[in-house]
DNA sequence: GATGAATGAGTATTCATTCAT
DNA sequence: CATGAATGAATACTCATTCAT
């Protein structure tokens, strides 16, 4: 009877906003981007195409938003809390979430590959992220277009001081660089697989670790 | 209307085929299948909308030839000749071989990934491809939607027969997924790459060689 | 409950009316009817859009009262209060008060051409504005689509009487008709001037009368 | 049974982009370029909606096509030849020619009165359009808003050579000016006249030349 | 009275595909 | 064989209007 309260508007705003990414998620990572239609997500969600419209100004802001929210929480997942240099401990932890978090974001790293595959998107999108210089953010998302990047000097230093440990002819960036192979490729895999075995899954975490830490 | 020149009609039309496909490979890498148009590939073909249909019956029919004919083509180039075991040396070869003409085909890998992280289409297209049961084939392109699959028959009994020469507890499936992953990674980033450093992608091919042999 | 605060009511409704309807008329003259939307207007006019309707059945209701306000204010101050023969001083009085609300309704000018140069709307939209046949009224708004048209008999009658000192071959009519036209364009142009240079604009109101009266 | 030659494709194109520019100039002087739809348009025009894009890129653009073919046709009607000073004979014969071409492009004028009326439309759209400095054209195209402008090099110094067998205190910009708002009310009012009586038009332009050649 | 969430009909535009010539 | 005119179904987006609270 009384007219809702500013705070009941700000609810069903952002529970329905909430909502449409959800379900817009899922298209834009199972179709494609240019195939998700409007008009099936908006059905999907059980509300009207207009009412996208009140919530996100296009489809690409729709994207964005959706990409900013994922990146967003697995910043705040990831981040240890530390700029500083990575015990053996540490880096195994660190490797260990990313796997855990890939796990359960599986939706939102096929969308990423997506975007990442298309020449013309990938630049102007990415560009468009908010994406401060922290290390960690820069650790999944970086130029070389990597889903976990060369360029994270986090990672990078600690491949270094491994060096201190290791015979004469080690070398530290070839040592790296298998690492973020191999992490590309099972994560890549893994992300398109239709359901993952989740023995296997951690048994494969730990040889990484094992063969890398 | 002689035999000779009915075989000059199907050599031009054969030549005609190919550069649609080239023209169209190029479109369908670089802006994505969606984005591509009809008549941006025909004016770029220097050919009529129209005639394209002459050819192929529908977009999605030049998408299968252009797929079919990089399998056909990738696959010639890679069958070792026999089904049977693999020496080192054959190993390091296919290896080689395999990232030579990685290097060789970067727009079709492109295709070839964007096609594979879209649920929908994966399962019908790839499906639709004529894909014989040759080992090689099945090295490639397998249920695991991989780039290089575990399924291979060959690579596996390979990993397999290393067991011999390796401590009790050597894991052959494991080694090989960790082959397949850090492949698989290497492969992935390099194919999207703007521009490839030749030297860094021998060393790296070099180190992989050495670390699965 | 008590008959004052009924009023209070009443009156707090009239100015809120008001101020819509002027936020509305800069909106309609400036950007026109359709591109203005009823959520902008609300939104600078500080209400709700659902609120809107409380005050207006429609957008076009709006318009419609927009319009029959401005024909009711301009036709007060005009209205020479008798429909009588004008003196040449009431001529000139008539002309000068014409100029001067001009100048000080542009939006409502703006708006009113606007409408009236669209064929559709003119008929059905005209015919629906309370139209008394005072003659002041049907002096600019008449079915000759003139900002001050050719049927007010009062302006007609007063160059009639005009012949009276006039040389045998003076035409009445077509003299009263450049008067018009002369009206007509430079209000025309006027309206839709960024900005007036006054001294001019008296200057011309000057010749005007000195031309025709 | 041959395919089409290049000209008679030229020819089907130059025939259906005037057919529909012409349909389209209708729409929009009678419904306002807004309220016209391009459904609408395609449909009185006998063509599908998609067809209008092989034309036209967008609504704009067959807007400003309309315009410019305008503009063309009219400035080569009037155009005088040269720059110079104009005879009375010849500034006669230019105003007839100028009253002449106005009742034959009605819808035109129409659409061009409203385009001019819309104050964000106008300074963007005006400034597209092509605009050699050619004195006949800135003579109904100026920045001053009007029909029949301000500007024109050769109107404004025919005026300033009747200084010479003029009283003294004959004001040369103060009797053009009139004369322009004259013509610009004579011009405006009859361009939305539903029909026009051709005996009194003619007498009308008679006046105008007699008041002020 | 007041709010803004929700609707749905409407609008410009795109593009694979067909077809007369 | 070749052309590009023609189609129509689909798509993102807009906005006046309604309505539950």
């Amino acid at each position: 009877m009384s007219p809702r309260s500013q705070k009941q508007f700000l609810d069903i705003r952002e529970e329905k906003k909430t909502l449409i990414m959800n379900v817009a998620l899922e298209h834009f990572a199972n179709e494609g981007f240019h195939k998700s239609t409007i008009n099936h997500i908006a059905r999907h969600a059980g509300i009207s195409k207009g009412l996208m419209y009140n919530y996100f100004n296009s489809k690409e802001e729709l994207l964005t938003e959706i990409i900013n929210r994922s990146i967003r929480e697995i910043s705040n997942f990831l981040n240890p809390g530390k700029d500083e240099n990575l015990t053996e401990a540490e880096f195994e932890l660190f490797v260990r979430k990313f796997f855990l978090i890939l796990r359960e974001n599986l939706s939102f790293w096929r969308l990423y590959y997506q975007l990442l595959m298309q020449m013309d998107v990938r630049d102007h999108f990415l560009k468009s992220l908010s994406r401060p210089v922290n290390s960690v953010e820069s650790f999944y998302i970086n130029d070389n277009n990597t889903f976990l990047g060369l360029a994270s000097k986090v990672i990078a230093e600690y491949f270094i001081r491994k060096k201190d440990h290791k015979p004469e002819d080690y070398d530290p960036v070839l040592d790296m660089n298998m690492f973020i192979y191999t992490i590309e490729g099972f994560a890549r895999i893994t992300t398109f697989l239709d359901e993952i075995d989740t023995s296997y899954y951690d048994k494969t975490v730990d040889r990484i670790i094992e063969l890398y830490k």
